[in-house]
DNA sequence: GTAGGGTTAG
């Protein structure tokens, strides 16, 4: 039926004008058919002529019918809420029902302080909220973050000694988890007989907003333990935010065969989680090739794989999507600037950096960050610029941060450029840094210049400050264990192995050509002292283990925790192409990708 | 008789 023939309809369910000639139609219209009139509704001006036909007919006596007229109003996407007060105030003896209405309508606009106002009127009014009372509120407090409010609520409910069922549960949790009270969350969560999709859903969702991610992807486990297997788009999105973030890439692969195999038509959010685990995972490839067939791409997308490209070093590639971006008609941002202006410090493109710096300034007119002096500061730091970047810290209209100093101490660091170098120490020491890297890159630098007694000063510094320096360490994945490599140390049950494989690769990079850079061991050894440690790199014990235990030209995944040292470079560069492997290294900054005895990065990083 | 929950990404 369309909606003119419904319209009609009602016309015809009139008396006629001359009532006298035919009695048949002194029909009424009946509750049901005054529901479906409602419901037909697609605009105010078809709603406002069937509320016209209803008080013709004298309907709005039933509080069913005004129930309804009031819904119809106040929920549909046409509605407005100012009529549907109207009608509200107008009903003489409003119900629960009604009431709850009123507060989604309100609670839809975002009239937070309304829906509150009119529960409070229904306890003046002496009328019992119900389970179908809560959610909208709920959710309210979940919006603003008024966690007070939201207890005071739950307060209620509890007073009330009213029989929650799982959507007050659920919004409970959503309302927790979104105020930052993940125990509170977890209580009602763990209370709960029974356990829906939108209950799962709402628990991990709550873990992923908070970073939790390792109880996330606990949760999803136990989720299909439970034989809740059916999990939605949300779900998996912030499952793939776990998986990113805590780099388990077998999962998050997993994650993504599910959602092709239960999900049909991929959504952008989704997309672009996959994009970002994938390119943090290190497979920029496929993070590319899931962008680059997007049916529809936004700024969230944009951002991901701009980013992406930078953290591999590929700057051309992320300003040529920044430039495909800004032809589609989007606007940039903030964020997305970040991502451009770190592409163009990894690649070295400092002309680059430095127009876009003053493009988003000047015709996007986007105030720089702390983050974006940060980029800038290490662009021309890498680039060897140290005084044009400590002249830009001091010229900075904000205040800079430890980012920014240690921006400038690691360029310092690569440069030698002590004197600079003891000025952005000096700073950092101010902000009062508990980063250990701080202390050791600065005592390195006293160590390349012989300087032992600053170096022992700093040492002892560190340990008065109760500051350790963490040791280097390298994870690799093999046959899905992850395996962890610490740098000097020969504990793991495979030491041996692992010792004989070291030795029969030395043999092979020596007669490539490789020669140990002892410069990179500031310690006051001697040199065979130093070559030994050099070798125990915990990078290089991490590719010998996995030489060991991977098949022939299948692919080395790596990811460490500091910066990777050059004599690492070079070594790995040498191995990619002995071996004939490609390695993927994932350091604190950025990805390295080793083949046929070259690295992605151009010696750039 | 009418109605409600979880919505995720840079």
């Amino acid at each position: 039926m369309t909606r003119t023939s419904v319209l009609n309809q009602i016309h015809l369910l009139l008396p006629p004008k001359d009532s006298s000639k035919s009695t048949e139609f002194n029909l009424r219209l009946k509750d049901q058919d005054c529901l479906s009139l409602l419901k037909r509704c697609k605009s105010m001006e078809e709603f406002k002529q069937v509320h016209a036909q209803m008080l013709k007919l004298g309907l709005l006596c039933d509080s069913f019918c005004s129930n309804n007229l009031v819904a119809s109003c106040a929920l549909s996407n046409w509605g407005s809420m100012d009529y549907a007060c109207s009608i509200f105030r107008q009903i003489e003896d409003p119900d629960t029902f009604v009431f709850n209405t009123m507060i989604r309508g309100h609670a839809k606009d975002a009239s937070f302080e309304e829906a509150f106002l009119l529960y409070y009127e229904m306890f003046d009014r002496g009328i019992e909220p119900d389970n179908f009372t809560y959610p909208a509120l709920l959710k309210a407090c979940a919006r603003r973050w008024a966690l007070e409010k939201g207890m005071q609520i739950h307060g209620h409910i509890f007073k009330l000694g009213l029989e929650v069922d799982v959507f007050v549960q659920n919004s409970l949790i959503s309302m927790y988890g979104k105020c930052g009270k993940i125990e509170l969350a977890c209580a009602v969560f763990e209370l709960m007989n029974q356990k829906t999709v939108a209950s799962w859903s709402a628990i991990i969702g709550a873990h992923a907003s908070l970073g939790l991610w390792c109880e996330c992807l606990m949760l999803f486990g136990e989720m299909n333990r439970e034989g809740c297997w059916r999990a939605e788009e949300s779900t998996l999105v912030s499952v793939l935010s776990a998986c990113t973030h805590l780099g388990s890439f077998d999962l998050g692969r997993c994650t993504h065969g599910s959602l092709l195999r239960n999900i049909s038509g991929i959504n952008v959010i989704v997309e672009t989680s996959l994009i970002d685990m994938y390119v943090k995972s290190g497979c920029l490839e496929k993070g590319l090739s899931i962008f680059q067939n997007m049916a529809k791409k936004n700024q969230f997308s944009y951002t991901v794989m701009i980013s992406g490209l930078a953290m591999h070093g590929r700057g051309r590639e992320a300003l040529r999507v920044f430039s495909e971006m800004l032809e589609e008609g989007m606007v940039p941002d903030d964020v997305v600037y970040v991502g451009v202006l770190s592409a163009c410090s990894h690649a070295g493109l400092v002309k680059e950096g430095l127009q876009c710096f003053d493009r988003m300034k000047y015709e996007h007119r986007i105030d720089p960050t702390i983050q974006h002096y940060g980029c800038l500061v290490d662009l021309m730091g890498q680039a060897g610029m140290l005084n044009e970047a400590s002249e830009l810290i001091n010229s900075m209209p904000i205040e800079p941060n430890d980012v920014v100093w240690r921006s400038l101490l690691s360029a310092c660091k690569a440069h030698h450029n002590l004197e600079l170098g003891e000025i952005a120490a000096k700073n950092l020491g101010q902000l009062k840094s508990q980063n250990p890297s701080d202390y050791v890159i600065l005592s390195n630098m006293y160590a390349r210049a012989q300087r032992w007694e600053d170096v022992a000063r700093i040492r002892t510094e560190m340990v008065d400050k109760g500051i350790e320096q963490k040791p280097g360490c390298s994870l690799v994945e093999v046959k899905r264990k992850v395996h962890k490599f610490v740098s000097q140390d020969m504990s793991h049950p495979q030491c041996h192995g692992i010792q004989e494989m070291i030795h029969q690769m030395e043999w092979q990079l020596k007669f490539e050509g490789y020669s140990p850079d002892t410069s990179q061991v500031l310690l006051d050894v001697d040199e065979e002292e130093k070559r030994e440690r050099l070798k125990a790199h915990s990078q290089k014990l991490a590719i010998a283990f996995a030489l060991i235990h991977t098949s022939r030209g299948s692919p080395i995944r790596i990811a460490r925790n500091l910066r990777m040292c050059s004599d690492c470079h070079t070594y790995t560069k040498y191995i990619s192409m002995i071996y004939e492997r490609e390695i993927t290294v994932r350091d604190r900054y950025r990805f390295h990708h080793f083949k046929n005895g070259t690295c992605s990065c151009s010696d750039y990083w």
